[in-house]
DNA sequence: TTGTAAGCGTTATCAT
DNA sequence: ATGATAACGCTTACAA
C-alpha cells in the first residue's frame, strides 16, 4: 500500500516536513539541489499527496455532484459525458446521483452531497419538483450550483437550457408549414418547466398560423415521458380524434411509443398521420420510419454547465463576485421519415 | 454556509469536544443529561461532521469509483443504476469515469481513483486493454477490485460476468434449431474477452451441430462493437456471402446496424436473412423488425459487483481474509421479430 | 534557504 | 461521566 508521507520523506532526507513540501509544489525559496534530491525521492517512493489531508486543509474537495431524474437516457447520458470532459480538464471528479423524477430522492441527494462538501453541484429537476428550499439550502451552504435543463426559473443560480418554447414553436410551425393541420401534442407532465414551455410553444405556432388551438388534442404523459405513455396516449387518440394528422411529442421515447402503436395498428406514418418527436436520441435514426424530430445538444448543455459550474467555484475561491448567467443553446429540426 | 463543528457546541455547551464528539456518537459513557443537550444543540446549528476531518481520521473516503468504457450505452447505463442502488444502500458514492475503450484514459482513471483514496474500485475493461499492470497497481494499493463484464481472467480479483461463451453457443444452436444454416458472426474486436468468448460459443455450436466453421464468414467488428460497423459489415457480407440465412451479431448496436442496411436494401428480415443480437438492449424492442437478442441483465451485474465490492471493503477493514468470487450471472434469449 | 509551529475537525487513548 | 491530549497528513505564516 503506498503511504508515503512528506514526513517520511522529510526523514529520510533529514530535512523538515515544510521544505519537502514547498519542493514538491514548486516554490521558489527551495535550493535546487534539495528540491531535485526530494523530487527524486518522493518519485522513488510513489509519493501521492493524502488527498483527506489536502481537502481538510484546503477545504476543497475538487469533487462535484451531479443529480439527474435517470441515467437510462440518451439525453443524460449525452449530458454526462459534456460534464465529465470539462471535469477531466481541470482535474475534477464527478459523483453522480440519480433521483428517480422523485423529489424526495432529489433533497436526499443534495444532502448526501452537501455533507460530502463538493465544491459544486449540477442537477437537473425531478418532473416532481415544484418547491424549491432544497435548492435554497444548497445557496445557503455558499455552494455554487448549476441548474439545467429541467430549472427551476425562481431559483436564483446559472441555468442551461435550450429555449425549450421556441425549439416547440418551430418544430410545430415546421408541421404547420408541411400542411399539417390537425396537430396532437403529447405533453409531459405539469410541473418541468421544459414540457410547459414545450407546450407553449406548440401553442402559440398554432395561434400564430390562425389554427384554432383545441385543449383537447393535448394529452398528459406523466409517467416520467415514456414510451408506455406515448404508445397508450396514440391508442386513445385515434379513437378519440380520428381526423388528426400530426402528433408533436414531448420527448424522442414518446414518439417512438407512438410508432410503435401506428406500426402495430396499420397507420400510416407520416401518409395517415405524422409524428415529430424531441431530443434528437440516437435510437430516433434507427427507427423504422426514421424519426424527425428537434435536436437537443446534449454533450453541449452538459459541457456549459460544468464550465459555468467550475468559473463559479473559482470565482468564489477568490472571493470574486460571481454573475449568475442563464444560457440557452441553439435546437434545430431533423427532418426524417416520419413527417 | 452550516459550518459548525464540535469545537463549537462544546465551547457553547462549555463541555470538552470529547464528550461532544461521544454524545453524537451515541456512547454509552455520556449521561444522558448532556447527551441531550449536545444532541439538541447539534440539531439547532444544523450540525454535521465535516467529511474531510471524519475521512481523514478513519482513513476511509465512502467513496467508490466506477471506470467505464462509454456512457452513451444501454448496458452500461443499466450497470451504474444497480451500483448506485447498491452504494445508497450503505451510504457510498460513487465517482464514475470513463475509459472511452482507450487503454490509456483507463490508466489514467485509476491514477485519479487511487489518489482520491477511493475504497474500492469497479471496472469494465476497454477494449484495448491487453495488460493489466495498472489493475495490479490497484491491488498493491490493497484497494479492493471487481471486474465485471469485460474482465481480465489473469488478474486476481473478484469478478462478475454472463457465461459469454455459453449465451452465444445456446444463441447459435437456437438459429440452427429454427433451420438456419449458414450463419455468419459480426464479432467483437480481438482483446476484450467477452468478445473472445462469444466467437468461441458461435464456433462451438457450429461444430457440435455438424456445421463447418468457415473463418470467412466471420467478421470483425472493432471499432467499439458499434452501429456503423454492423452497417458496413452487413453491406460486405451480402457481396462475399450472399449464401448466408443468418447473422449472429456480437451486440444489438451491431445488429441494428445490419437490420438498417438490410432495411435501405430491401433484404426481408429475417426471410432472407436473419439477425440475432447480444444485451438486450430497450430499443431493440422497439425496431422493426423487432431484434430477438440474448438478454444480459446489466442491472443486475451492476448490482452484484457493488455488492460484493462492499463485501470486500468491509472484510478488509476487520482485517478478515477475503476470497475472490467469480460469479456468472444468467442470461436467456429473447425471440422477437428478426430470427 | 530552511525550519518551527499552528491549525484544519475529527477520533481514540488514557487519565481523572 | 468527562476531559486533556495526541494523531491523521498537509499547508502556510512566520522565524531563524
Amino acid at each position: 500500500m503506498n503511504n508515503t508521507t512528506l514526513k517520511q520523506i522529510a526523514s529520510q532526507l533529514g530535512i523538515s516536513i515544510t521544505t519537502v513540501s514547498k519542493a514538491l509544489k514548486g516554490y521558489s525559496d527551495v535550493s535546487e539541489k534539495t528540491k531535485k534530491a526530494v523530487i527524486e525521492l518522493a518519485n522513488k517512493l510513489n509519493y501521492t499527496p493524502n488527498s483527506f489531508a489536502v481537502n481538510l486543509r484546503t477545504k476543497e474537495s475538487k469533487t462535484i455532484g451531479l443529480i439527474i431524474p435517470t441515467l437510462v437516457h440518451d439525453f443524460f447520458s449525452n449530458v454526462i459525458q459534456g460534464i465529465l470532459e470539462e471535469a477531466e480538464k481541470r482535474d475534477y471528479l464527478v459523483i453522480i446521483l440519480q433521483s428517480n423524477e422523485k423529489l424526495e430522492f432529489e433533497k436526499k441527494q443534495i444532502e448526501l452531497l452537501l455533507n460530502k462538501r463538493v465544491d459544486g453541484i449540477l442537477i437537473s429537476l425531478s418532473n416532481e419538483t415544484g418547491e424549491f428550499e432544497h435548492l435554497k439550502t444548497i445557496l445557503s451552504h455558499n455552494t455554487p450550483l448549476v441548474l439545467f435543463d429541467k430549472i427551476a426559473k425562481l431559483v436564483n443560480c446559472s441555468k442551461v437550457t435550450i429555449n425549450d418554447r421556441k425549439a416547440a414553436y418551430d418544430a410545430v410551425s415546421y408541421l404547420i408549414k408541411k400542411g399539417y393541420k390537425k396537430i396532437a401534442h403529447f405533453r409531459g407532465s405539469y410541473l418541468p418547466q421544459n414540457s410547459i414551455d414545450r407546450f407553449l410553444g406548440y401553442k402559440k405556432a398554432l395561434e400564430d398560423n390562425n389554427i384554432i388551438y383545441d385543449p383537447s388534442l393535448v394529452y398528459v404523459c406523466d409517467n416520467n415521458m415514456d414510451f408506455e405513455n406515448g404508445y397508450e396516449n396514440a391508442k386513445k387518440v385515434v379513437t378519440e380524434h380520428p381526423e388528426i394528422d400530426a402528433i408533436f411529442a414531448v420527448t424522442d421515447l414518446v414518439a417512438i411509443g407512438i410508432i410503435k402503436y401506428f406500426n402495430e395498428v396499420g397507420i400510416a406514418i407520416p401518409q395517415k398521420i405524422a409524428v415529430l418527436g424531441f431530443s434528437n436520441w440516437f435510437m430516433s435514426s434507427v427507427m423504422s420510419p426514421k424519426l424527425s424530430t428537434v435536436d437537443q445538444p446534449g454533450f453541449e448543455i452538459g459541457r456549459k454547465s460544468a464550465s459555468i459550474l467550475f468559473d463559479e467555484i473559482n470565482l468564489k475561491k477568490n472571493n470574486s463576485p460571481v454573475i449568475f448567467q442563464s444560457i440557452e443553446l441553439e435546437t434545430s429540426i431533423i427532418e426524417r421519415d416520419s413527417t
